[in-house]
DNA sequence: TATTCTGGTTACCGCTGGGTAACTACAAAT
DNA sequence: ATTTGTAGTTACCCAGCGGTAACCAGAATA
């Protein structure tokens, strides 16, 4: 999951892109926004990746200092995750990539309207 | 490598995510950058990817219309890429990653010397 | 004649990313 | 007594990512 090549690395973009150049990670980013919420909320907003892997992505987003993760000692559990000041700080570039993207994006094709392509995070 | 869940997808945030949201095409494009370089320039530039895993990103890079691909023929073969305008506006985003990271990465461990993590493409 | 140079492509294959299902703890509700 | 709800974790397993090595054309150089 983690390439110990890039967050190895001397420099500091590769380290960067290391941290947040994954598929996933920059949607769990934009989702929560500057919302809290909870695992279950997570694994139910996005529903393309599974339990296991949510998991994963969150414990690095919080290694890497992106995301805080407030667990309540609570029966059932209630574990509740906000983006840290990092993490606040990165949503102004994912604004700058829809935008870029709504600027250049070829169309996708149209009358697209199966279930699968219907899902939406942004 | 491309992930049709997200190439189909109604979200346009989550097709440039499919489109850029890998390790390697940041790398890539941020090393082109504004010059025009040849395929083994961007080989020998960037050990760690093999020959194969970059003609595909090439490839894919040069579908979604970030790249372009000039073929000169003669042999030996010359082939040269350059960002097209949608790949050149996506620079001042990885500059904005750049000093995204440069503000909030915790410092990666000192002294670390071993060749392996040397490499520098930002 | 043989080697080099370039930009790939292809076959082969091992590793692992990631999916599924089962399981945990314990309180509260039925 | 049994079910429900939450946030994960673990074992198991398979498709496919990605690495390696071989191969291609054809001109130029030694």
């Amino acid at each position: 999951m983690r390439d110990e090549r890039f967050c190895a690395s001397n420099c500091s973009f590769t380290r960067a892109i290391g941290t947040i150049g994954n598929k996933w990670k920059p949607i769990i980013i934009n989702v929560i926004g500057t919302r809290t919420v909870r695992f279950g909320q997570l694994d139910s907003i996005i529903p393309l990746i599974s339990r296991k892997v949510m998991a994963e992505q969150l414990k690095e987003l919080e290694e890497d200092g992106l995301l805080e993760r407030l667990a309540y000692k609570e029966l059932p559990p209630r574990v509740e995750y906000k983006l840290s000041e990092k993490g606040l700080a990165f949503l102004p570039i994912l604004e700058s990539i829809k935008e870029w993207n709504c600027k250049y994006e070829v169309a996708p094709m149209p009358g697209e309207t199966d279930k699968k392509s219907r899902v939406t995070y942004g």
